[in-house]
DNA sequence: GCGATCAGCT
DNA sequence: CACAGCTGATCGC
């Protein structure tokens, strides 16, 4: 398919029809508040979001999807200027709030774009999806698969977060008499927090602004924004820290749990200062017994900043993304000809094809372990759909300029600068006084 | 003063 | 290296 025609969670310019498979920030990088260039397609839950995230966007441009039925939309081919008509179906990617895969067909083929997914066995939900999805594919046999592969690769390997939210419940019953901080993001994560509330029968404190989501998303008596009530806050992740926990704890005992997606894999320690690594939390590591016990029993301004780190805080392999095993079952069931990962980490990456290539209906060669640049840029040349195929991480070890930095962060790590707020009023958030 | 962008951090 | 993304600073308008 040629350019010029449709865009996946990309916002730049030429493009008919644009597609948001959800909310998440690196998804939307590029759309803006003061959004013209064409109707934007997305769930119904999403369009409900929107006016949080993007207040004053035209919302007469928006066009809701609805799950598992098929939407035709009327295009003009860019290059004959004939009429042509693309169609686009929808499925639940229970990655967060609103967000879908998006399967299309059209004169250029069957193409099916996951965006972020994650695909668990069990589950009402997941079973609804995996019905829905091979309902969609007896019609047509996919093409091209853009796949979600974050974490493709079998050393991933994680419980279902039903499991892992289970973990985490064990935990705040455990400590009995500490306050819980838990970190979340500005969406995701919820069905972490239920699960938490209605096993401990306990509310839950968010920040204002993510009662305004919670409220949106349907949530009216779990949560609260009155500290009074609950010993459970779940705060911004961003406000997470060593720092953050370790002053709390001079107020009360307070633990703080990480529902990660990141570090099962644990590696070498590097650097004494740095926290990136081997994320031993004091629950494994009450489990692995050896190796570190000793450290722990150390007055804690004789800890290095691991075992600062491990004092108090949990972390807990709940994950919004697919792990392999997931990944694999998913392209087995889609069986695609072609399949091209959306996810391009600078050194990370590895191309699909190496594990799924035998999967796919045609054989096609893999290109090895890493990427190289040729076969990034094929994927951007070549793409059938103009999606966004993203980095995630921005890190440059570029020196550059270096800043002194002293957070202004409250003890509940909600950020009180002048320049903040405005931000944040401009992203929609009615500032509201909690208690 | 505002939006976009970048560096830094978790 | 990295989940997702916030914060402060800088620069151009």
């Amino acid at each position: 398919m040629e350019k010029g025609l449709i865009s996946v969670d990309q916002w730049t310019q030429g493009s008919q029809a644009y597609f948001l498979t959800h909310l998440h920030s690196d998804h939307t990088k590029g759309l803006t508040s003061s959004w013209t260039r064409g109707p934007l397609f997305c769930s119904r839950l999403t369009a409900k979001l929107f006016p949080l995230k993007f207040p004053g966007l035209n919302l007469s441009l928006l066009r809701v999807l609805d799950i598992g039925s098929w939407h035709s939309i009327s295009l003009m081919s860019p290059s004959s200027g004939e009429k042509t008509v693309v169609q686009v179906m929808a499925i639940d990617a229970h990655h967060c709030p609103g967000s879908i895969m998006l399967l299309f067909r059209g004169e250029f083929g069957c193409l099916l774009y996951t965006g972020d997914f994650r695909w668990e066995t069990d589950g009402e939900r997941a079973k609804t999806a995996r019905n829905t999805l091979l309902k969609a594919l007896k019609e047509d046999a996919v093409d091209i698969i853009y796949l979600d592969n974050t974490y493709c690769n079998p050393s991933y390997d994680f419980p279902s977060r039903e499991v892992a939210a289970q973990q985490v419940a064990d935990i705040i019953a455990s400590h009995p008499n500490d306050d819980i901080i838990i970190g979340i993001d500005t969406l995701g994560k919820e069905e972490l927090l239920v699960h938490i509330s209605r096993l401990l029968n306990i509310k839950i404190w968010v920040w204002p602004e993510r009662l305004q989501t919670m409220h949106l998303l349907g949530f009216h008596d779990i949560f609260t924004t009155k500290t009074s009530l609950t010993r459970v806050r779940a705060v911004p992740r961003y406000s997470f820290s060593i720092d953050t926990l370790e002053r709390l704890n001079t107020m009360r005992p307070t633990i703080g749990i990480m529902p990660s997606g990141l570090p099962w894999l644990v590696k070498p320690f590097k650097g004494k200062d740095k926290l990136f690594g081997s994320l031993l939390t004091p629950y494994n590591r009450s489990q692995k017994g050896a190796n570190g016990g000793m450290q722990t029993d150390k007055r804690n301004d004789n800890l290095g900043s691991a075992d600062r780190f491990h004092k108090y805080i949990y972390s807990v392999p709940y994950s919004d993304h697919s792990c392999f095993m997931e990944i694999q079952e998913f392209v087995k069931l889609v069986q695609p000809v072609k399949v091209r990962g959306i996810v391009s980490s600078s050194s990370c990456y590895v191309d699909p094809l190496y594990y799924f290539g035998r999967l796919c209906g045609a054989n096609q060669p893999s290109r090895g372990l890493h990427n190289s640049e040729e076969s990034k840029s094929l994927s951007k040349r070549v793409i059938a759909v103009q999606t966004n195929c993203y980095a995630r991480s921005g890190n440059s070890t570029e020196a550059g300029r270096k800043r002194g930095r002293t957070p202004k962060v409250d003890f509940l790590g909600v950020n009180v600068s002048k320049a903040n707020t405005l931000r944040r009023i401009r992203r929609g958030a009615k500032i509201a006084q909690s208690e």
